[in-house]
RNA sequence: UGGGGUGUCGCCAAGUCGGUAAGGCAACGGGUUUUGGUCCCGUCAUUCGAGGGUUCGAGUCCUUCCGCCCCAGCCA
């Protein structure tokens, strides 16, 4: 009765609008369709990156903005490449994005019985018929794109003999390519896969789900849009390079004469400095250049899950990359960024850590004394801590004579605008004291090894009661108690905006990023040594981090997630330049 | 040189019936600030791939041209 979804259900202001959903709206008003239901279709031959996340969010986003339903099916009609390994990450990958499928997991391999039929059905109507030309011979009879291709000499074979092949096929009598069924369209079509396209093939192969029971298999072209016709699947959102397919999928639905889907291509997604080429993926895991499908470096989104990239950015990315059918475009990565900044800006904890560290010497403060800062998780101006949140507000951060900052912080000879430490330079060591740089301890080579200062103890908090200002406020950890953590500082995978682009019998390999991954052995406070894998946080003016699945008790490993902006790098680099 | 698509600011992307170019990212100014972060305020397309045409008026209509993407798997 009345769930059945209309127009009226249409998005809320701030759901971005596009070309498909206007489709929708206007499938809803003239009565075309009366509820929305999609599918996302992924073949389990692979992880999942941020390009399918892109097709998740609009799938799930649409089905749930107009009160329909999103399916989760499992393209699995080639044998030979995909596995259960791949079928687990999707199923996680898509639940931690948030979207939910419910009781509605769906394989194509659940419908091999009735495609099975469907494909019979066609061999009866005389459109379909069960050929012998070699793989070769197939491919020199379809012509080029300029010209029409010719009949198969067993295309007029009388439809008794193609039922009895095409049921022989499937009782196995057969070897791999002995035989295939193919539609009987048009072999001068302009569009080249209306040529007699194949449907089905011959592979002696063990299925993941379906095992031995069958020794045919159907193309993709006739599994699709059969598919998604069973599962009532109003809206088959596809990507651009599907689109000359879309005569074949509705003239098989047509010819069959089952319900039928609409199916409407958007452009893939495209980021610069990144590569989401599944070949390419694959070819990076199995050749070792990154240390899985889940390294941090990579663009799966296991593997931006591990870096830190928390769902919401991932969703609210492609809500503001949106949806359009200009191929070839490629979104930059600060976007992304900007995404995963700001969704961790608001959640994230604050905390200390010296990745680069110099040791500074308070000469005032006295030997052996140690304090402890009750030091807040969320500062007020960095907002709120996140809804639900009923953890600790505070932790306890020592403070002595002997601290860590960091070596960017401090300058001999500090440029106009450094307003950090340098000879003669008050700074304040945030929450803790103002200290003032008396000078420096250097090594036999000249390298700075101490920087002296001496502190303010009227300043304990980070303030005086003359209200004197001062410029920079550092981030700094206790010598004595510091924690070491292997963390990990992560480039572009890529040095290249196109990895795509390199001279002539080259690779995208080429233009791998030698310094993609850099290992620092951090100091940290010591609450870091606590936290659980998966914990987010903010180090103080660097950036927002992970603990990583690597690490142990007392032993953290972080990931750095993105950094924090940097204006003073650019200042800087403004003033070099 | 066949067919199918597509071209709006450095990037992504809105632009009903033709009515006089949204928004976001980036960038650049300025304010606030115990993160050179966040936040706030401001600047940023007389022009819509190019040329013609229709019109009082065109990104939107017509036309010619140009660029880019996809299709010749028994992959999806």
């Amino acid at each position: 009765m009345s769930n059945v979804p209309t127009a009226k259900n249409a998005p809320s202001e701030n759901s971005p609008r596009d070309f498909i959903r206007g489709i929708i709206d206007e499938d809803l008003a003239t009565g075309r369709y009366t509820q929305v239901h999609t599918r996302f279709p992924p073949e389990p031959n692979g992880y999942l990156h941020i390009g399918h996340a892109k097709s998740i969010c609009l799938n799930f986003g649409v089905a749930k903005e107009y009160g329909g339903k999103c399916n989760l099916r499992f393209d699995d009609t080639n044998p030979t490449k995909e596995d259960t390994e791949y079928v687990d990450s999707i199923r996680a990958d898509v639940h931690w994005l948030g979207f939910d499928w419910e009781d509605r997991e769906f394989y194509a391999s659940d419908y091999f019985g009735k495609l099975y039929d469907y494909a019979v059905q066609l061999i009866e109507k005389g459109k379909a018929y069960v050929d012998e030309l070699s793989a070769e011979q197939i491919r020199e009879y379809r012509g080029t794109l300029t010209e029409p291709g010719k009949n198969s000499p067993w295309r007029d074979r009388p439809i008794e003999e193609s039922l009895d092949l095409f049921r022989r096929m499937k009782e196995g009598e057969f070897s791999d390519g002995q035989y295939v069924l193919r539609a009987k369209i048009d072999m001068a079509a302009s569009n080249v896969i209306m040529r007699d396209p194949t449907l089905y093939r011959i592979r002696h192969a063990h299925h993941h789900r379906t095992g031995d029971a069958w020794c045919i298999y159907p193309m993709y072209d006739f599994a699709h849009c059969l598919s998604d016709s069973i599962e009532g699947i109003s809206h088959s959102l596809c990507t651009l390079e599907f689109e000359n397919n879309r005569e074949l999928y509705d003239w098989l639905l047509i010819e069959l004469g089952t319900y039928r889907p609409t199916q409407t291509e958007f452009a893939r997604l495209n980021i610069n400095y990144t590569i989401l080429s599944k070949r390419k993926l694959i070819q990076l895991v199995t050749e070792k250049h990154v240390s899985g499908w889940d390294d941090p470096r990579m663009p799966t989104i296991c593997g931006l899950r591990r870096k830190g990239y928390p769902p919401e950015a991932l969703r609210d990315f492609c809500a503001r990359v949106g949806i359009s059918r200009a191929a070839g475009t490629t979104v930059e990565y600060p976007m992304l960024e900007f995404c995963v900044r700001e969704a961790l800006n608001k959640t994230s904890p604050r905390v200390m850590a010296v990745l680069e560290p110099v040791k500074v010497v308070i000469e005032n403060y006295p030997e052996g004394q140690v304090e402890w800062f009750d030091m807040p998780y969320y500062p007020a101006e960095a907002g709120d801590p996140p809804a639900g949140y009923e953890g600790p507000l505070t932790r306890k951060v020592p403070f002595s004579r002997e601290l860590f900052i960091e070596r960017d912080d401090f300058r001999e000879d500090a440029p106009k605008k450094f307003f950090r430490l340098a000879p003669g330079k008050e700074v304040r060591l945030r929450y803790a004291y103002y200290i003032t740089c008396t000078g420096v301890t250097k090594d036999a080579d000249g390298n700075i090894s101490e920087i002296r200062c001496t502190y303010d103890p009227e300043s304990r908090g980070g303030g005086t009661p003359d209200g004197r200002k001062v410029k920079g406020t550092l981030h700094w950890v206790e010598a004595n108690h510091a924690v070491p953590a292997e963390v990990r500082l992560y480039e572009h995978l890529f040095n290249k905006e196109n990895p795509d682009d390199y001279p002539e019998g080259g690779s995208f390999l080429d233009n791998l990023n030698p310094d993609s991954l850099r290992v620092v052995t951090a100091s940290c406070e010591p609450a870091l040594a606590d936290y659980p894998v998966g914990h987010m946080m903010q180090f103080e003016r660097l950036g927002y981090f992970r603990m990583d699945e690597d690490s142990r008790p007392g032993a953290p490993v972080c990931n750095r997630t993105a950094t924090l902006k940097d204006t003073w790098a650019k200042i800087e680099k403004k003033t070099e330049a």
